[in-house]
DNA sequence: ATATATTCGGATAAATTTGTCCGAATTAAA
DNA sequence: TTTAATTCGGACAAATTTATCCGAATATAT
């Protein structure tokens, strides 16, 4: 819908990750792509996408898997998750998709429609991995139904 | 971004074509295309799901083209346009393309998301054709740049 | 040292979306 | 009645996204 697959994949990897990593446990692909139910190979690719802009890092070797230290968890919003696997692009021009235009000369859905795109923005701006992988731990959302 | 191609084609088209509905006058897919600046032969499919959708109608010939009456175009939101492209899936399950999931155990993003998937809906069930074009028509708003 | 468990990277394949082409059907005007 | 302008529908092609496969590199434990 608003997300790709990867990227959908790409938030629920992270979010996995993140809960493990607040007991400093590494979690290897097999883990991650069974327990957010996506496909294995794919999802390596994203999660090494989001390792190569240093969201979370990756240990090769038995025990070895994928990881976020409390900083880097703490500092990461999810518009960093998107940013990295979406690209520039989702934050610029209409995130409605329409063609591009002026705050002048708007057409007519943007004002109705620059209201959503504005909460999006903010709302993943504003919501770092460890803040919501403590909602996980704390028994108040969930991964898996 | 959100909305497909086609969709976006089919909203861009759905304004024009109301827009000289206003005034009777009828369009050509020529005429659409040019105005709304997308791929002839593909608006001409889209405009094809919307004629059979009854959300446009159309006639062939010389001096044929696209047009909509004006209790259409007065009941016409722009989620039935949405849902004619996209289809029903648009409009249930999560709203961001994450996995199904219960409101007893929402995914962490559920709190921070739905308030945005909400008003999108609303938003596209309180917008209809009619007012849309009025701004047009009244230099409020724009078609092009 | 060796075996094993893992990530990494490239090639490729499948599926979906986007886009094109062309002839048939329809309608209006000349 | 002929011609021209248009939509319609099906087949096809290109581009993009999603997905798989496999060997190489790396790190750990035995
Ligand atoms: S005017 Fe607003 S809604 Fe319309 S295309 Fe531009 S940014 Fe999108
Ligand atoms: S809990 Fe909400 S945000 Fe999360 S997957 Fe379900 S509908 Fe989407």
């Amino acid at each position: 819908m608003i997300f790709s697959k990867a990227c959908e994949y790409g938030i629920r990897a992270t979010m996995y990750v993140s809960l493990h990593s607040l007991e400093n446990k590494r979690v290897s692909l097999k883990d991650i792509s069974r327990e957010i139910d996506s496909p294995e190979a794919f999802t390596a690719k994203v999660l090494q996408q989001l390792s190569r802009s240093g969201i979370i890092n990756s240990l090769k070797g038995p025990t070895g898997g994928f990881f976020i230290d409390k900083p880097t968890m703490q500092k990461t919003n999810l518009s960093h998750v998107v940013y990295a696997i979406e690209g520039a692009s989702f934050f610029k021009g209409c995130g409605l998709g329409l063609k591009e235009c002026s705050e002048k000369r708007p057409c007519p859905l943007h004002s109705r429609f620059k209201i959503i795109r504005e909460e999006l923005r903010v709302s993943l701006e504003n919501t770092n991995l460890y803040d919501l992988s403590l909602g996980v731990k704390d028994g108040l959302t969930f991964l898996k139904k």
